[in-house]
DNA sequence: CATGAATGAGGTTTCATTCAT
DNA sequence: GATGAATGAAACCTCATTCAT
């Protein structure tokens, strides 16, 4: 039989590992422990996956105990709506960044796809998880809040592609979906192979696509 | 992070060696336990992951009991490097199947890829773990053994490439990687999408990849 | 089973000590953070029971967090103390009240019943507490505590017990606990079934008893 | 990130603990683990309740593990299940034992109680379960169950009192319940208190209620 | 007084694996 | 070949408790 009470007065101890980063006046804002979650998990989850990753390793990473996350986190799958959450989030900045609303669709989508090459390696951590992760969710209820996410970003693109003088007979929704499957492959494969940066590769894949299917 | 060290290196028991199934005179191969297993662990493994999924699932599957399966694999790592090996003989299987060897480059690109994306669709159980699982495995031992796996099938490609009249000046590599990871995508998105066939998807994306870069 | 040897021999805080809330000249008694404790634990026990009632349900119930509890009570041990303490005297307010103490026995006995009877219903949260947590705790230390409470209340019946012109042969420590037993079950299981008031079945309960055991 | 491969070859060793009853040409049929479980859970759940019972508790009392135990069951609360029908059927079993259906209802239902008096002295562990686990139990689903196995037992009681010949006025639910009650409560308060056996107490509370409600 | 954050022990459960039968 | 039973490590999660602010 149990007793609750707690046997040793326990010191808080921060364990060594201070997350000293209190910015200070240099006016980098000091990350919240919930973001040093999300950080650290994005990081487990792209290097061994969601299932492959235990809520320790995430713990371990922030300087934590595991069970001192369910202060920040209800669960492990709210971890991950978070992180793909965030990741959603800085793809779609950094996609949406210096495109100029008045340029020419094609222009725009070189603009939108350049970046989003950039991003994909930049933030690699976090893109993978988008793109690894989220097709093989099965739960109902957890699809669901991915998709909302993901239908955000793929707005973006949706409605430039919607805008390109293509040809009649393409189907915008498989052009687009072809697009943005090599480019995202490239995280996956991309390993500083060769010498192109990631926005060379997107502008040469765009073009690819263009020269078959303009419309004359 | 849980470790991943190997702690034996177990050579790739059987890989390579074909499971000679002894028909007998029916002619229809009675299908063996051993091949009862790999056929249920990759339908689980493509619907769950390797991770998600448990010895019980697969035995479920085969209607045996978890610790039966120990009688014919050693371990579940095995299960899926002979998983993954199946998958690879049976994409290599359908890729090289009615290619003629005196084609011309183009013509046997074509079929190859014709055959490919047909296999993914075919057989997307097995195609779904060689494409989402392998590059998630960190273990060098196991990774090892999926690499020479792979290397057998993309050396099919790899030849085909080589011989194609590609302008100098193209990453025959990259080139090749493009292809397939536009193939190997619409295995995970492609969902009866479309009117078109996978054949013809794949004789579409070809067509793409030539004109851009075929030297004249 | 989790061993239940109590460390500390933990003196009961506060046992017995009223703890006198300055009404102030408005007259109305304004609730103390303490008591608002209290309350809410009381409620929480009845309904899921102490094992099954966390310092968070309490908590919340008060509109504070988990850990400022503990700026008013040591442990959650000493919450159930409390509680089982203000049980048993809400109880006891209830049932001496209005009893003349120059009326026969019967007539005494009649209103205790009456009074317990109506006191478990109108304060079912706490009673509920009394008639089911106590007789679970095995630790002797707090066992103690607890009997000790719940002395002074039966000690309200024995003596009304004992001043009873009952048949020499009646047992009279079990001829209270069959009246107690079957007024306290009603807790439990009334539910504002059938017609009568708490009251009335009280006196239907006593009378049972009466006719069959008084002395002639 | 983990791997799963087992490390140490560990002979299974049955720790000490050798359940040895095999009871051999005796005729006792030897308990399987299931019962053994059923057992041990019973005794558990009587001494600290339900809540503060651990899997590792009920586990060591069997001389298991606690993973061992899921073997049997698929959850804690399955336990709780099994245990509280195991208690009903022996309390049932007991209760109807030797009752002469052509006797007199009066007759017929002094033999259930005193049957019933018995057994719940006799299987303390298993009655404890079904009269102080049961109330508290919210959760809709299992309630649902326990109440159906409870059931089956009211239906013994509640067919002789319909069957007695008590005055119009009475309300037999009612009528049950004050006699069921009291009896229960013995089984939690009952220690061996004077000198009378439980069926002597049984048989003295269907008196009491007995003169005063049988119809004239 | 109260909060926010953390601790660490321990809870239930899962699961790859072993092995006698 | 297969099963039943068990193991033990490790997973996710809960919770009483502490303490600086």
């Amino acid at each position: 039989m149990r007793t609750d009470a707690r046997r040793t007065a326990r010191p808080a101890r921060n364990a060594g590992v201070t997350q000293a980063d209190d910015a200070g006046p240099s006016g980098v804002a000091p990350r919240s422990r919930r973001e040093d979650i999300i950080e650290a998990a994005a990081e487990c989850f792209s290097v061994a996956g969601y299932d492959a990753t235990a809520m320790r390793d995430i713990a371990r990473k922030t300087g934590m105990l595991a069970g001192s996350i369910y202060y920040h986190f209800a669960s492990k799958e709210e971890i991950l709506i978070a992180v793909h959450e965030e990741a959603v989030r800085r793809i779609m900045n950094h996609v949406c960044a210096g495109i100029d609303p008045s340029a020419s669709p094609w222009d725009r989508l070189l603009q939108a796809s350049a970046n989003y090459a950039e991003v994909l390696v930049a933030e690699r951590k976090f893109a993978e998880v988008v793109v690894t992760e989220f097709p093989r969710r099965r739960d109902d209820a957890l699809r669901a809040v991915l998709v909302s996410h993901r239908n955000a970003f793929e707005k973006v693109f949706r409605d430039i592609v919607d805008d390109l003088p293509l040809a009649p007979w393409v189907d915008r929704t498989l052009w687009r979906l072809a697009l943005l499957s090599q480019l995202a492959w490239s995280v996956v494969w991309y390993r500083s192979k060769g010498g192109k940066t990631p926005a060379e590769i997107a502008v040469h894949m765009v073009d690819l696509l263009r020269r078959q299917t303009e419309a004359e």
